[in-house]
DNA sequence: TCGATATTTCCAGAATTATGGAAATATCGC
DNA sequence: GCGATATTTCCATAATTCTGGAAATATCGA
């Protein structure tokens, strides 16, 4: 991922609505929401939401695809992969103050940093 | 980390200027760097710097320290570890779409998405 | 104390982003 | 085709964020 993408999907994630709305997608799992549920769960007006996920649309953080008149919407996991390695890797480069091993430690997860 | 810190954590790397700045930071190692050394290589007037090195600090995602006169910047690599935490956490909370070890693989890293 | 240097705060204008009602588009079942 | 449902686009207003000059603050060496 280069820093360009990297930036629109930081900014697209930080944002209260859109954040929440991406992790609703991710507790869904593969079957992702359908865009109406989603309005339901955050409790946005349908042009508010639509412009959030036109956002993460333009980030790649989302994947929809057309069910007649429902579309349903799923997270792009590839996409966050990406965004985690490019952390990662900007985390670690040139100093070497923390390693990827150390980051990604299963045991290390959930800890209060 | 909690989701209101990953928020603004995600708001703060969300714009060019701030995610350039630290990866300057990063790349400069445990030293770190002064405000002005900082200032010079993103070529920003010193009132905008400030601006954004506040939000990084409010952030917790940089460190300073008064060396006299300078101050000196340093990025927090545990603010950083945090939210790789919390983005690896929502990636793969739910669906096990994409696992820890996956996404943290050092050979996966460089990899173009 | 004074003058020089480093950085910040103050502040206001500029630019961008967010919000949501209303109208438009798409698809369905009949 | 028509009415109903789902979602989007359009658009204007509101809210927020960004920007940078000028003044203020902090520290230094002499």
């Amino acid at each position: 991922m280069d820093a360009d993408t990297a930036l629109a999907t930081l900014a697209a994630l930080g944002h209260e609505t859109r954040l929440t709305a991406f992790r609703e997608l991710v507790q869904a799992g593969t079957e992702g929401l359908a865009v109406g549920e989603l309005r339901e769960r955050l409790g946005a007006p349908g042009a508010t939401l639509t412009a959030h996920l036109n956002t993460l649309r333009a980030a790649d953080l989302v994947i929809d695809q057309r069910e007649g008149r429902v579309i349903r919407v799923r997270a792009n996991y590839a996409q966050m992969n990406g965004l985690i390695d490019y952390l990662t890797e900007n985390c670690c480069a040139g100093g070497g103050n923390c390693a990827p091993v150390s980051s990604c430690k299963p045991s290390k997860r959930g800890k209060k940093t």
